[in-house]
RNA sequence: GGGCGAUUAGCUCAGUUGGUUAGAGCAUCUGAUUUACAUUCAGAGGGUCGAGGGUUCGAGUCCUUCAUUGCCCACCA
């Protein structure tokens, strides 16, 4: 065993240790019959990404469980990978190309395209080192990418085998158009804000008498040149007469109709409310109802288009005001009253949705959404925390088609063609290329400009990753997987839409755990980002704090919600340097031992001879070991930190490693303590893996890896209830009675300062604990001599090494010490007549269970008892 | 508008199926130190468990109403 250097320096050693995993190869998984298989696939991270600390988060949490899994025997496999993000990758190149001054259009669809893989090229690992840098044990020589090869065709087979099913159409529909990106978005990608603008009054004349007027409201003010109607409620009386009555439509002077339909609310507005069917859903579906007109008013970058006469060409804000100014001018604004309501932005570019009718591909979702609710239901994929079920249930009860187009270049084309001759409708989808239209042999084709949604391609994930649809031993092996971890924010993006194409696809679900984690908050709680300039770059706190810090600190703080600031790292970092230099007080004192013998050697020990001490810390680390594994397997692992952490921090440290300074020269002492500390490290690994592996390594420079190590046994017969709670009295013995400020301390083993009570208490709980005084101190023949303890000596000599001292005199000021005993005693009193009336109570003994009244009668037992000490301590006092 | 959470010490949170005297970390204060570790150790103060009502021998825990707050979903123009 080598010297370790007084702290623990995380940037001197994590590089190391980063290379050392990847380049020997220790996470990659095989096909191994005897073991059981786990494995988790990654949330891939976008091509565009940087380490956020969210991802810190997601994959610290990841990477505990499969270490976990791994030492405890699993032949485990740790999916990564990237995902090509549509969209949002799509957007950073055509920055780029905007600071030439240049759209996508301005080049051609493969000189873009080009632009973007080499982009992905350049930059698409970053996030790839960083998680690396984070110490996760993925099986990188798996990592895919979702427009890799094999990936490509798995979106294709899809694609194809969902259309034969029936479950994939084309359509003219009212979908989310963003005017920035120029494509149709998903329901689940309009994020809808609330924002206050202006609910307008208009006046629409009729036709015969311009002099009377229908009042309709809108926010929208602009749609209005696309309005093909005016509907009102049927029951409403107010308008049941002016049913079938011709309107002029101002600025158009279009004439429309006012039509009857139960969808219109009585109560909101005026009642009548302005249809527009191609720039509203509702109005698209009240249009379809009564065979109305769809006027499209807008171009594909939201400005009007020639169907607006002289508005033909303006932006759709600079129309709105336009339009409200002329309608002012005319008298036809009655009012514009303030108005709060929720309007659609892209979660790409938060541009303003536009409601748009355009020819789009559609999933048909229910027939998928079904067998996804079963399995839910059925608990045969759960949720941790179980509440986020619920928000399961309700969305796929209520799902919705799904819009897969996008027109964007970067992506998953469309897999269908069109013939010239045949037209439109007669479109192929195919897996390859067709050479010729099947119907008439023209070979006049060209593929569907589209590309397909980021997510139709992520949802195939768990299984598209392991190769399918060929069937390789990848897929029978590790599919499916048993669990993910991912944010709450994507469960109908992905987390969903996994389960149903697990099921379609593999018929078995993809996953049977889904851990949802929480969001990485700021100290004042708001969502970090870099907008708001509040985030931690998780990279410069590996930087600073180390990566064993980063993750330790985060898992800690993860209960629901993460808040966080830079200090909250300085707990990991501490408890790193606590391992570190308990490490190094145990090698001072090992290094005779024989390592590569030393679990026969503890084998061979006779636990029962062993000093107390050390027992007690054998019987702890086996039901900390239970608890442990107990929080693991449950996901709970905040609370498997805490474990470790107080069983290393305060059990191993603050009381063993004191315990037994001055018996270090003892050969069985060594060897246990050397065990435990091979267990510590083990036990530390899933959560910090850099330093464990380093100081494992110091033991065991052989060792490929602490991570290829087995996870500590549970040794029941080591469990010694008595021990544990014979400590327990000793460590009572020092916190049970402060109430006297006497300090004493073992100088035999320098560092337990203690504070006991009064003489005869001291010397009644020395006497009580002698035994097991003894097996601390490792001190032969301990006597009291209660003639040397008095209340004015400062210290009072014992025989044997154990020396102690009371300096009483002077710290302990009498008076005040009988006044609080006294309140003490009469606390004890109240606590007592409470108890005994309680005793008395009939119905307490008759519905109580027994284990309750025998606890409260011992209990009533102890407070007797207590009050008499404190009686005794005041006479001692006087 | 609908749904789901949260409310416990100055701050951040634990608190298992109701059962001793409601716990921890941080912060604050007091003290220790020829030290494996000042990134250390010991101790103290600080809580009518958001409010009201109910069930019960017994409620932080179960039921109910209210308040405050957060998140998700939603086509009221």
């Amino acid at each position: 065993m080598k010297d370790l250097p007084t702290r623990y320096i995380p940037q001197e050693v994590e590089d190391k240790w980063c290379q050392h995993w990847e380049k020997n190869n220790l996470f990659h998984a095989q096909h191994d019959k005897k073991k059981k298989p786990y494995s988790i696939v990654i949330p891939p991270p976008n091509v565009t990404g940087i380490l956020h600390m969210g991802h810190a988060l997601n994959n610290t949490l990841q990477d505990i469980i499969i270490r976990y899994k791994r030492m405890k025997g699993f032949e485990t496999l740790w999916m990564p990978g990237t995902d090509h993000a549509g969209i949002a990758t799509q957007n950073v190149v055509e920055k780029q190309l905007a600071k030439e001054n240049k759209t996508r259009h301005d080049i051609s669809r493969e000189d873009f395209l080009e632009k973007l893989w080499a982009w992905k090229k350049q930059y698409g690992d970053t996030i790839i080192h960083q998680l690396k840098k984070l110490g996760s044990s993925c099986d990188w020589e798996r990592t895919r990418f979702t427009m890799d090869e094999g990936y490509s065709k798995a979106v294709k087979t899809v694609f194809v085998k969902l259309y034969k099913k029936g479950l994939i159409y084309r359509g003219q529909y009212i979908i989310n158009w963003c005017p920035r990106c120029h494509t149709a978005l998903s329901d689940e990608e309009a994020e809808h804000q609330d924002v206050q603008g202006s609910l307008y009054h208009i006046q629409y004349p009729f036709k015969n008498n311009p002099d009377q007027r229908v009042t309709v409201a809108t926010t929208r003010p602009e749609t209005m040149l696309g309005d093909t109607a005016v509907a009102v409620n049927p029951k409403d009386k107010r308008y049941k007469k002016l049913i079938g009555q011709t309107l002029v439509l101002p600025l158009m002077n279009r004439e429309i109709k006012i039509i009857a339909d139960d969808f219109v609310d009585p109560e909101f507005g005026t009642g009548a409310v302005k249809i527009t069917p191609a720039h509203d859903p509702n109005d698209f579906e009240m249009g379809k109802r009564h065979n109305l007109e769809f006027i499209n008013i807008l171009n594909a970058d939201a400005t009007l288009n020639e169907n607006t006469k002289e508005f033909n060409g303006l932006d759709r804000f600079k129309a709105r005001k336009l339009i409200v100014e002329k309608l002012k001018e005319q008298n036809l604004l009655v009012k514009a009253d303030e108005h709060q309501h929720a309007v659609g932005h892209c979660y790409r570019c938060h541009t303003v949705i536009e409601p748009y009718l355009s020819k789009q591909w559609f999933v048909k979702m229910r027939p998928l959404a079904k067998p996804a609710l079963d399995v839910v239901k059925k608990g045969k994929v759960k949720f941790y925390p179980d509440r986020w079920t619920k928000v399961y249930v309700n969305w796929m009860e209520g799902i919705r088609d799904w819009c897969i187009s996008r027109q964007i270049w970067w992506g998953h084309r469309i897999p269908v063609w069109y013939c010239k001759a045949c037209g439109e409708e007669n479109f192929i989808v195919a897996e390859e290329t067709p050479t010729c239209c099947p119907k008439c042999k023209g070979n006049d084709l060209h593929q569907d400009e589209d590309v397909l949604d980021t997510w139709f391609s992520s949802w195939l994930w768990p299984f598209a990753t392991l190769g399918w649809p060929e069937k390789k031993e990848d897929l029978k092996y590790f599919y499916p997987t048993n669990s993910l971890f991912t944010a709450p924010e994507i469960i109908f993006f992905w987390v969903a839409r996994m389960i149903m194409a697990g099921l379609e696809f593999m018929g078995d679900i993809p996953f049977s755990d889904v851990y949802l984690h929480g969001t990485v908050r700021d100290a004042k709680g708001r969502k970090m980002s870099k907008s708001l300039g509040n985030a931690l770059d998780p990279l410069e706190i590996i930087e600073e704090y180390g990566a064993d810090a980063l993750r330790f600190s985060l898992i800690i703080n993860s209960g629901q919600d993460l808040f966080i600031s830079k200090e909250k790292f300085e707990v990991g970092r501490n408890f790193a340097n606590k391992i570190w230099n308990a490490s190094r007080l145990v090698f001072m004192n090992t290094s005779n031992l024989n390592v590569a013998q030393l679990d026969q050697d503890f084998k061979n020990l006779k636990k029962e001879d062993l000093p107390m001490s050390c027992q007690w810390i054998l019987s702890k680390m086996q039901t900390t070991l239970i608890d442990l594994e107990d929080a693991i397997e449950k996901y709970k692992f905040s609370e498997a930190e805490n474990l470790v952490y107080n069983f290393i921090w305060k059990n191993f440290c603050d009381w063993y490693l004191e315990m037994i300074k001055n018996s270090f020269n003892q050969k069985d002492v060594q060897i246990t303590t050397l065990f435990i500390l091979e267990q510590v490290l083990k036990m530390i690994h899933p959560f910090m893996p850099f330093v464990s592996e380093e100081i494992w390594h110091s033991i065991h420079p052989e060792s490929d890896s602490l991570a290829k190590e087995s996870w500590p046994k549970i040794n029941k017969a080591l469990i010694n209830n008595s021990i544990e709670s014979d400590m327990v009295n000793v460590f009572d013995l020092i916190v049970s009675v402060r109430n006297v400020r006497a300090q004493w301390r073992i100088q035999s083993s320098t560092r337990i300062d203690c504070i006991l009570g009064a003489p005869s208490k001291i010397l009644k709980i020395l006497e009580q604990n002698s035994k097991i005084i003894k097996s601390l101190a490792s001190v032969d023949n301990l006597k009291f001599d209660s003639s040397k303890i008095s209340m004015k000596d400062t210290a009072a000599g014992i025989s044997g090494k154990i020396k102690f001292y009371i300096p009483l005199s002077g710290i302990v000021d009498i008076k005040q010490e009988k006044k609080k005993i006294n309140e003490q005693i009469l606390q004890s009193q109240k606590a007592l007549t409470g108890l005994s009336s309680r005793l008395k109570n009939k119905n307490f003994l008759s519905k109580a269970p027994k284990k309750v009244v025998e606890k409260e009668t011992e209990r009533l037992k102890e407070i007797e008892e207590k009050i008499k000490e404190l009686t005794n301590i005041i006479k001692d006092l006087s």
